[in-house]
DNA sequence: CTGAAAGCGCTAACAC
DNA sequence: GTGTTAGCGCTTTCAG
C-alpha cells in the first residue's frame, strides 16, 4: 500500500526528521538506486521517471546527506581554507581579499565549497585538526603560517591534501620540498626594490620588514641584503605587516637614522603607515626619503600621497593557482601517504612597478 | 596472529588510506566499542585498557572520520556562518571582525568549529544549501541578508536550526516573528542620534543610509525620520555601508543641500568617508556640520578627525549572543520542523556615545 | 567493564 | 534502464 504525500509529510512532521534517499524513493515509486541516479546526474534514467523523482524531491524538500555520501564517495566537493593570523589583521588587509577572491573563483569553478577557518590561538589546533581528518573536506589551502606553525606536519600526516600559501617553515628554506607551496620571488623582488633605490643614487637605504618568523619577511630581507651587504642593524626595523606596524617601524628607523634617504618596506600596507610618519615628520617623499612598498595592492598603493612605487605579485593569481593545484592533486587518485601524488611547488615572478614614491 | 605495528603501518602505506577505528582496535587488542568509549571520553573503561588504546591512536595518527560518526549522531560540532555579502566589503569592514570575535568566543567555548562561508552570487546559494543541509554543520549564523534574500526560507526549510544577524525581510517587519535573530535598536539608536542633533540647534538635518534593501539600514532612516517627519528627498541620500559610498554620499548631499548644518550617517565607516569629504569641502565639523555616525567601531571613531560622536551598539556582544541562541537551540533536541524549539529574538540597546563631531 | 551486532544514508557493483 | 546487495566508519543498544 502506497502512502499519499500528506501522510508521508505529516509522518515526516512527527519523526521531525529529514527526508532520505529511500523517502523520495518510496514518494517516487522507484529504487534508492535510481533516485540517487538521478541526484548525480546519470544519464541512463528514463526521462519520465526522473521527471518523477525530481518532482519527489522538491516536494520533500530533499538535500542529500554529504556524511553518508562522502563516507562512500571518499569526496566531499569542499574544500578548506586556513587561515592561522588574528582575525584583526585578516580583516584589515587587502592582502586576503584578494587570495581569497582568487581563491573562490578557482574553487567553485572545480565545483567545490570553499570554507574557511581561523586559527587565533594554540588551543585552536586540536579542533581545526580533527575537522581537517574529520572527512569534511577533500583538501586544505594553508596561509600565513610561521616557521614553527605545527599544521604543515599535522595536515600531511593525516594525509590530507595540503597546498601552502608562501613557503612553510622557516626562512632557510629547510623542509620546503615536502609540501606543495605557491610563493611569490619575494627574495628576487626585493632586490629589484633595493637595486632600484640604489640606481636613484640612495645611500642610506633603511627596510621594514614583516615577522621575522615567516618565510615571506624573511625573504624579503634576504633580498634586501643580497644588495646591501652588510647593513647596520639600525637600519633594519621589524613590523608585523600592519599599518599601525609599519608606521611604528618608521618612526623608530628615523629615531635610529636620522639620515636615512630611502627605505624598503615588505608590504604596502605597511608602506602607507611608513609614508604617513615621513609627512608628520616633515620628510618629503620622494624627496627626502624614497619609499618602496611590496604587493602592489592596487587600492593602497595608488591611493597614498604620493603613489607608490612597489613590488607587484600577482596574489590573486596566486590563490587561483593554489585552488587549481589543490584540485590537480584531489581529482587524480586517492591519495597516498607516501606523497607519490605530491605536486611541484611554483615560485611566481615578481615585477616593479614604478609610481612617485621612489 | 597479531601484525606487528611496522607490518600494519606498511599496509596502510601501500593502501594508502587512513586508520579506522577498527584498525585501532585491532592494534590495542580490543573492540570497536571500547575505542569508540575511550575516544568519545566515557568513563568506565579500565585505565590500563584506555591508556594502550590511547598508544595506539597516536601511534597510527587515528583521526575520527567525522561523516560516519554525524551519521548516527546526527551532530558534528561545527556550525556555519555564512555572509551574504560581496567579499571586498567584508574585508574592510571592522565590523565583520567584531562581530566574528564575539561568535568565534562563544562558539568555540561550545566545542564548535565555527566555518566560514561566502556568498557572492546568484550561483553561490545552491552550492552553500547543499554544504548546509548536507549535514556537515550542526546550524547557521547568517548576516547581511537582503530583503530578498532567499537564505532565510531556504535555511529554515531544511530545517536547519539558524540565527540570524539582524532581523531578516524587508524594513517592515513582515515575517520576522518566523524566524530567530538579534538585533540591535536601530531604529532607536537612530531616533536618539537625530534629537541629539535637533538638541544642540541644528535645522537642516540630512542623512546618509546603508542598502534601504537591508532591514538595519531601513529601520535607521525610520529612526531618523520618526523624529524629522517630512523631511525633502534632498536631504536623504543613500549608500552602501563602504567608506567610499559614505563620502559620495555627503558629496551628493553637499549639492544639493549646501545648507545643512547636520548629517547623521548610518555607519561609522560610512561616516569616516563623509567627514573626509566634508575637510575637502571646507566644512568645519562639527562648527559648520555636525556629525553623527552608527556601531561606534572605536578603531574608526576614535581615529576620526574630529573624533565621532556615534550611536554605539555592541556588535561583539551581539555576536556571542547569536552563537549561545543557536547551541542552545541545537543542544537540545532532535529539531523539529514545526518550529516547536524556536527561540525568541533579541533586540539590544543602543547609546549615544558623544565625542567632538556633535 | 567489554564485545557483538545492528544500523545511520548513501553509492557502486552486479544482476535482471 | 532499474532493482538488489553490500558495505563506507562510526555509535549504540544489548548481552555477557
Amino acid at each position: 500500500m502506497n502512502r499519499t504525500a500528506s501522510e508521508i509529510e505529516l509522518a515526516e512532521r512527527l519523526i521531525g526528521q529529514r527526508p532520505t534517499l529511500e523517502d523520495v524513493a518510496r514518494r517516487a515509486e522507484v529504487s534508492k538506486s535510481t533516485v540517487s541516479r538521478v541526484i548525480n546526474g546519470e544519464p541512463r534514467v528514463r526521462a519520465a521517471v526522473a521527471e518523477r523523482i525530481r518532482e519527489a524531491v522538491a516536494e520533500l524538500g530533499y538535500v542529500p546527506n554529504q556524511a553518508a555520501r562522502s563516507l562512500v564517495t571518499r569526496r566531499n566537493d569542499a574544500v578548506a581554507v586556513v587561515v592561522t593570523e588574528p582575525q584583526n589583521r585578516l580583516f584589515v588587509d587587502p592582502y586576503f581579499d584578494c587570495l581569497l577572491r582568487g581563491i573562490r573563483h578557482e574553487l567553485v569553478q572545480h565545483g567545490a565549497q570553499p570554507v574557511l577557518l581561523f586559527i587565533e590561538e594554540q588551543e585552536d589546533y586540536p579542533r581545526v585538526c580533527n575537522f581537517l581528518g574529520g572527512g569534511h573536506v577533500d583538501g586544505a589551502l594553508l596561509f600565513s603560517l610561521r616557521a614553527d606553525d605545527p599544521l604543515p606536519d599535522l595536515v600531511e600526516q593525516m594525509g590530507l591534501p595540503a597546498v601552502f600559501g608562501g613557503r612553510p617553515g622557516p626562512g632557510s628554506g629547510q623542509r620546503s620540498d615536502v609540501y606543495t607551496y605557491v610563493d611569490a620571488d619575494n627574495r628576487g623582488g626585493a632586490r629589484e626594490a633595493v637595486r632600484h633605490l640604489v640606481s636613484l643614487g640612495r645611500r642610506r637605504i633603511a627596510t621594514i620588514t614583516g615577522p621575522l618568523d615567516q618565510a615571506s619577511a624573511m625573504d624579503r630581507l634576504d633580498g634586501y641584503r643580497d644588495v646591501l651587504l652588510d647593513t647596520p642593524p639600525r637600519l633594519v626595523a621589524e613590523a608585523d605587516f600592519t599599518l599601525q606596524g609599519g608606521a611604528d617601524a618608521m618612526a623608530l628607523l628615523l629615531d635610529q637614522a636620522p639620515d636615512l634617504d630611502a627605505v624598503f618596506v615588505a608590504s604596502d600596507l605597511m608602506a602607507s603607515g611608513a609614508l604617513r610618519i615621513l609627512r608628520e615628520r616633515g620628510r618629503t617623499v620622494p624627496g627626502d626619503v624614497a619609499v618602496v612598498g611590496f604587493d602592489d595592492l592596487t587600492p593602497i598603493a595608488e591611493a597614498t600621497e604620493p603613489p607608490l612605487t612597489t613590488v607587484r605579485q600577482d596574489i590573486e593569481g596566486m590563490g587561483r593557482l593554489m585552488a587549481r593545484l589543490l584540485c590537480d592533486r584531489t581529482s587524480h587518485q586517492p591519495l597516498r601517504k607516501d606523497g607519490a601524488h605530491r605536486l611541484p611547488s611554483v615560485v611566481t615572478p615578481t615585477r616593479l612597478v614604478i609610481r612617485d614614491s621612489a
